[in-house]
DNA sequence: TAGGTGAGTAACTGCCGAAC
DNA sequence: GTTCGGCAGTTACTCACCTA
């Protein structure tokens, strides 16, 4: 397990951590002290005492508003994963029951994976979650990304190969398309190769 | 069209008071 | 004495408008 160096970390306020986070979110300081409740002024030495900390200036002024730097958009997943995890061991509530639990969750997906999906998960549910809803949302999944970032979501469903590390993915299932063709309008014949798909026109 | 000017907005900074 | 957050003034920047 990796020792913590307690004398070092008594030093760092996890507030600013908290002020960091907000401040690569909202990519404005008064927008970023609304965030978390304190004013404008407040969060401009929650800057300059990040600044210090880190020994970088994290956020510049440009003309499109504050942009990050190198050093900042590194810290910014790490800073994120590791508030999400204190928030989950110091906030957590009462452990989770579904069979007992009445939360609705908010799923965002599209139409053609709330077809394959759903209707097997609500028969599941019915058996050992009775009282959970579901709020499904037809959704591509760039925008799920953000609005699982933003809160508006709790779960996406669909084929990401990209998102940042605090969001957490697991398989699910697996699928496979079939190709229809015509052997004589494209002089090809069954079972056609890759490079027969790749050569032709076609459509998803 | 280019340059000057003023208003508006947002960030920075010095200073101060409160809390510990 | 130190730290934090707010107030007030300053600075930097954008944008709209006006004029030559």
């Amino acid at each position: 397990m990796t020792s913590i160096d307690h004398a070092n970390l008594a030093r760092l306020d996890l507030n600013l951590l908290v002020a960091f986070d907000a401040l690569l979110t909202e990519r404005s300081v008064t927008r970023a002290a609304a965030r978390i409740g304190l004013g404008q002024s407040a969060m401009s030495h929650n800057l300059a005492r990040l600044r210090t900390l880190f020994g970088d200036e994290l956020l510049t002024r440009g003309a499109d508003g504050m942009r990050p730097t190198p050093r900042a958009l590194a810290l910014a997943d790490p800073v994120r994963v590791t508030l999400s995890q204190i928030q989950a061991a110091v906030l957590q509530r009462e452990a989770f029951d579904p069979s007992t639990t009445d939360r609705v969750f908010k799923i965002g997906l599209a139409d053609s994976i709330e077809v394959a999906v759903i209707p097997g998960l609500v028969a599941r549910l019915r058996q050992v979650a009775p009282g959970v809803g579901l709020r499904l949302r037809s959704i591509n999944r760039i925008s799920i990304l953000e609005e699982l970032d933003a809160g508006t979501l709790d779960l996406g469903i669909g084929v990401f190969n990209q998102g940042q590390i605090h969001h957490k993915r697991r398989p699910l299932y697996t699928d496979s398309f079939i190709c229809l063709f015509n052997p004589t309008q494209l002089n090809v014949s069954p079972p056609i190769s890759l490079e027969d798909y790749l050569r032709v026109p076609h459509v998803l």
